[in-house]
DNA sequence: TATTTATCTGAATATTTGCTCACTTATTGA
DNA sequence: TCAATAAGTGAGCAAATATTCAGATAAATA
């Protein structure tokens, strides 16, 4: 249960790397359709297509296939805001929050239910975890540090980060998975923004 | 697993509702004690000191357990916003606001980790939870009616309360159970209700 | 008090499920 | 071609865990 974390051989051949992947977007499909209770492992490699001994090769345990694609998840959203930051290095503070919070929905529209479910099954002090809280409190902190200006000058940082961090991941994460009918994503897409800068402009 | 929900006794006599609470209570001190592994049937009656048959006599399966418990942190921040709205009835927004906050911390910062454990434990659709949802957005939208002509005038009330809804929400959360060594909680609601304020008033 | 009803017990059962391992098949490279 | 290595298989084991049930105890009630 507990599992010491044995390791497992990494697929070299091309094949091995497409029985990782069945593996991986099995799990996904089961998330989609909503049937957690499903999700075993001798289910998994059911939908996947491989046997049970195939999803031993790669993964020494159950959970390290939720971290995998958890850790998959984080690195993309590490990406998109790498690729903000780097392209908006010069613009203005509204086109840059404007663009985090668009990047943030776009990433997390791709696979609406993934991050809540999968944080339900990989424990919350897993190092992946924490540090990807790190890192996005960093960038946050990166991206304003140019915009000092336009705020009100007697701030503390680490708390407009800590705000910041908050209203963006809930107002993204709301946008896509609980925004009441009626209200179009566009629109609360542009009320997140409108509602980040109110707040760091004030 | 996927249970009927088969019907049980209810408890009638004193006793029975000290085993029911005995029953409560052990399962809050294990996820307290953050050893969620240990969240077994067998184990919560040890805890509870009652015999595992008790357990049964009253929840149908395990699941109900948690059902009763998140129903219960349902039903009182129901109450305390209730509460607060009628006590603020004639304040000014700030207060209410204000209120609110400092209610809903309040409420979370009683048990801080149960309702994250919870929601891993409880189907995300069940019945209770999109009423909470309901309710809530029924509650946000009486609290800033009475306060209309303090906000913008051609504002979609829907869109204000979905965002003023997710913000209270993760900030209050976040305050409580995600806040960074060096913010101390007094600061973090006063940054919160700020947030909320700006927002609101922009 | 006698009877009925409610409550409690916990060993035993039934089920689920993570995971192993001995073996087969495929691919590589010398 | 032919070892050597990589990948794949799936029946079955072992452990954990939810749940039952037949019977004992306590409280309520007539």
């Amino acid at each position: 249960m507990t599992s010491a974390a044995t390791p497992r051989r990494a697929p070299r051949q091309h094949r091995a790397q497409q029985t990782v992947e069945a593996i991986l977007g099995a799990v996904l499909r089961i998330l989609r359709r909503g049937h957690p209770d499903s999700l075993t492992t001798n289910h998994i490699a059911e939908a996947a297509g491989v046997s049970i001994g195939s999803v031993y090769q790669y993964f020494p345990d159950k959970r390290a296939i939720f971290s995998a694609l958890h850790q998959r998840h984080i690195d993309e959203i590490d990406r998109v805001i790498g690729a903000v930051l780097i392209q908006h290095a010069t613009s203005s503070l509204e086109a840059l929050v404007r663009a985090l919070i668009e990047a943030m929905i776009e990433a997390h529209a791709h696979d609406p239910a993934l991050y809540e479910l999968l944080s339900a099954e990989v424990p919350h002090r897993a190092g992946g975890t924490q540090d990807f809280a790190l890192r996005l409190h960093g960038a946050f902190r990166l991206a304003i540090a140019a915009h000092l200006h336009e705020l009100a000058p007697a701030r503390n940082l680490d708390l407009t980060v800590f705000v910041l961090t908050h209203m963006v991941e809930s107002l993204c994460h709301g946008a896509v998975l609980r925004r009441p009918p009626g209200i179009t994503l566009s629109a609360a897409t542009e009320e997140a923004v409108h509602a980040v800068l109110a707040y760091l402009r004030s």
